[in-house]
RNA sequence: GCCGAAGUGGCGGAACUGGCAGACGCGCACGAUUCAAAAUUGUGUUCCGUGAGGAGUGAGGGUUCGAUUCCCUCCUUCGGCACCA
């Protein structure tokens, strides 16, 4: 097999073709891997052939819970585990002809690898970006381990089906949200599709609206206690129709009323429901009356705080000034509760307040003071700066996005880099003890403290303080999974480098990743924190500063479904197995179906009839050739235009990534080249080997064995994956005859063929004698002809 | 609810910036080859109609000489987010 590898600094054009590394697990190569690698692959060889420089390389995403549940069970060492299962799925890459380069392989398990990973994050404990923080965590009490909320499914762990609940432990939390706003603005210099573009803003959900301040009174007394609830809207406009107040039960005002039992029930009910049925949309808005007042900062009246856990106290100040009449959340709370409600937006249709909230733009501000007779778009700013100059308000931005927890009470991830003294605090591993190697142990069974077993192992914990020298203990915990994979295209660049994450000159030259092939359930989350940890870098000084974003273009490949249509999964027993038809049908013909199954970011259900096609046009096209081959004189040239036309439509259709009708094209040019040979009155045409090697090259993207056999059958030198794709000559399509439809008032009544060289008034002439449009010419009156080169003649008449 | 994508034969899907709707493949039908079957191979295959012809790209309107493509109104499906104030 040939060998692929990118040249260093080249002064070619470079193609930077990067594939979502997979996680190496244990049932090797599923499809779905075969199909976004066939499509990487495809690409990436084209644009060899178009004597491109290309970086298409491939490493393993190695850290993670299957491998670490896997060692448990059976008692082995994920490092071996990780070994054996990253050993086959490089064979079975091998097997599907996917050209990566691997001598750039990485594997971030690897402790040269995490050295840098771990390395990141100690600049991100400098930047003031990583903190530790009391954090809630899924926990499952039969595995007696946190969960990251990916490992938590409808309330309930993903390995055991326990039903989770939520604990508070301290743990690393990054502060993404710092970079939010360039997150979202970043994407303007990408073409990412638009899909992508919108789940990432979606996530991120930013909105505007300002924050204000309600003066709190204490129960009994009449003078404000000098404390402030700070809320957060979006519509401030409807400050003067606020009734009520309502705070999160983990809100800081709640703690001075536990006294109350009513209270102190609600709080501890709260707790108790699961994450589930607190997001659950339908059910009762329920909550509990605080005994504390505030003092609305305008009208002076005063509102009762209510406690209610659909305030999130996660979001904006986790306490809401509610507006019943313009709200559908407050409407139902203050409907169950008996609240009061006050419109202040005069609505432009009939509208009966005690029914539902007005929540529309449309209408007129009422009933409040300075910003009355406006429009709320026109109120919103306008009360802004009215609440500003008086202080009891102002701009604010709030977003959806959280900062990301960061710490996993697992083994095998990587240690996070950190040391606590008693005396000096959390200090980083000074950068030249880097690497914090996973030390290899017998037991690393989880605990029961919900500590990440890397805490049992006290001679590595115990350390002596980088700072004060006094006896210190390492971070247990390690990073999640998304570390290793947030900087890994920067480490293909330059992969052996033990100074730095990547050579400077080198990621300028590749950076940024050209395509970037993933599937859709990473367009949110993996994008978004690598692009973080990119950006992070870039401030930092360590990428070109010339390249803001990492990845130029994002293509999310599709999903192949069962025989059945369903989505694929052993209880179904649906699945299919990439090797499995390796064997049955070849390599080949595995890629160049799932190339043919339809669009390459489509949903589409395995039909093992349509691979049996393809195969049949493989071996069509292996049995033309050898009919063939070696027959010495010129093409005809019917072959000739055939054949070049073909290595234009293809190239075209393999740069935009749309395989299916690329290989259309070449069935559809076998079908017309076995026309053309098949004698008529005595002699078809010749197909001489410089046409053949052609088509060997054009569709060796496609199917890399077979093109390469077929490639020296006909003359051709080395590889044909080293050769360059073949020249389009335009001349050769002037010979052909065009066909051009004609039209009599737009309804299609014949076709006439003429010569690329025929004027309008030679086809015209032709046209009209033509029985199907002559038929209508004799019936009506000509008003016009309108002429559309090389397609359409429509005949206007009338009568 | 918000955001995004998409509705075309029996099926997967083609159709460049408005210009022959159904490329290519599957399936199906009939034929060839075969003792027979498989494999291979030929022809046909949107629907209605014997035919001339007519209808037709989710539904309804519009613009245009001409609309799968552009505009408006609606319907449906899929995907993401969602008590986010």
């Amino acid at each position: 097999m040939v060998e692929f590898h990118a040249q260093e600094l080249d002064d070619q054009e470079k193609r930077y073709v990067l594939v979502e590394f997979p996680y190496p697990s244990g049932v090797g190569l599923h499809i779905g891997h075969a199909f976004s690698f066939t499509g990487g692959d495809v690409y990436a060889r084209f644009e060899r052939m178009q004597g491109k420089n290309v970086l298409f390389p491939m490493g393993w995403d190695a850290f993670g819970l299957p491998t670490e549940n896997y060692a448990i069970r059976t008692g082995r060492k994920p490092q071996d585990v990780t070994r054996e299962n990253t050993d086959m799925f490089r064979k079975q890459m091998h097997e599907l002809g996917f050209s990566f380069d691997w001598e750039r392989e990485v594997n971030t398990t690897d402790p040269s690898y995490y050295q840098w990973t771990q390395w990141i994050f100690i600049k991100l404990v400098e930047k003031g970006l990583a903190y530790k923080s009391e954090m809630p965590i899924n926990w499952c009490p039969s595995c007696k381990v946190g969960l990251a909320n990916e490992e938590v499914v409808d309330g309930h762990c993903e390995r055991c089906g326990t039903q989770t609940e939520r604990r508070t432990i301290s743990q690393w939390v990054v502060r993404i949200t710092k970079y939010a706003d360039r997150l979202i603005d970043g994407l303007e210099q990408t073409n990412f599709i638009e899909k992508v573009k919108a789940s990432q803003i979606n996530w991120i959900g930013r909105s505007e609206g300002a924050r204000i301040k309600f003066p709190v009174v204490m129960p009994g007394q009449v003078e404000e206690s000098g404390e402030n609830l700070e809320v957060f809207t979006t519509r401030p406009d409807t400050l003067w129709g606020c009734t009520f107040m309502v705070v999160a039960p983990e809100h800081p005002l709640v703690s001075k009323v536990m006294d109350n039992p009513a209270v102190a029930d609600y709080v501890e009910r709260a707790r108790r429901k699961s994450e589930m049925e607190r997001t659950e949309q339908t059910h009762e808005k329920d909550g509990v009356f605080s005994g504390l007042m505030v003092r609305h900062p305008v009208t002076g009246q005063e509102l009762p705080i209510w406690i209610s856990d659909f305030v999130l106290v996660t979001y904006g100040t986790g306490a809401i000034m509610a507006v019943p009449a313009h709200d559908e959340r407050d409407h139902q709370f203050a409907t169950q509760y008996g609240l009061p409600i006050v419109p202040v937006i005069q609505p432009e249709e009939d509208w009966y307040f005690p029914n539902a909230a007005y929540t529309s733009m449309a209408g007129r501000v009422v009933n409040s003071g300075p910003i009355d007779g406006l429009t709320p778009a026109e109120a919103i700013p306008a009360a802004v700066a009215w609440l500003a100059e008086r202080g009891i308000g102002e701009r604010a931005v709030s977003y959806h996005l959280r900062d990301w927890i960061f710490s996993r009470q697992h083994y095998w991830g990587e240690p996070i880099p950190m040391i606590y003294c008693e005396k000096c605090g959390w200090q980083t591993v000074p950068e030249d003890q880097l690497p914090v190697v996973l030390p290899e142990v017998e037991h690393y069974k989880p605990t029961d403290t919900g500590e990440s077993p890397l805490a049992a192992i006290t001679e590595w914990v115990n350390v002596a303080c980088p700072h004060c020298g006094a006896p210190a203990r390492r971070e247990t915990d390690t990073m999640p999974n998304w570390a290793g994979s947030d900087w890994y295209f920067l480490r293909f660049c330059d992969p052996h480098n033990d100074h730095a994450l990547a050579d400077m000159e080198k990621m300028r030259y590749w950076m940024p990743v050209d395509v970037y092939i993933g599937g859709d359930e990473h367009n949110t989350l993996h994008l978004l924190y690598s692009r973080f940890i990119y950006q992070f870098l870039h401030d930092l000084g360590v990428v070109p500063a010339d390249k803001p974003e990492p990845y130029q273009k994002r293509l999310s490949h599709g999903v192949i479904l069962g025989p059945d249509n369903q989505r694929m999964s052993k209880s179904r027993g649906n699945v299919i197995v990439p090797g499995e038809y390796v064997e049955k049908y070849g390599a080949d013909a595995l890629r160049t179906y799932l190339m043919f199954m339809g669009p390459y970011d489509a949903t589409m259900a395995w039909n093992e009839r349509a691979l049996l096609g393809v195969k049949r046009f493989l071996d069509k096209l292996e049995r033309f050739v050898n009919e063939h081959a070696g027959q010495g004189g010129h093409s005809g040239e019917g072959v000739r235009s055939a054949i070049n036309r073909m290595g234009k439509e293809v190239a075209e259709d393999t740069a935009a990534f749309k395989f299916n009708t690329a290989i259309a094209h070449m069935m559809e040019t076998l079908n017309t080249l076995t026309a053309l040979v098949e004698p008529v009155e005595g002699q078809g045409e010749v197909v001489a080997d410089a046409e053949l090697r052609h088509f060997a090259q054009v569709i060796a993207p496609y199917a890399p064995f077979i093109s390469d056999t077929l490639w020296q059958k006909v003359g051709g030198e080395g590889s044909v994956h080293h050769s360059r794709w073949p020249q389009y000559d335009p001349s050769l399509q002037l010979e052909e005859m065009m066909v051009i439809a004609l039209q009599v008032n737009g309804k299609l009544r014949g076709t006439v063929e003429v010569s690329p060289l025929a004027t309008e008034a030679e086809i015209r002439a032709k046209a009209e004698v033509q029985t199907g449009v002559a038929k209508f010419l004799s019936q009506g009156q000509l008003l016009k002809v309108i002429y559309i080169t090389g397609r359409t003649m429509n005949f206007v008449i009338r009568g």
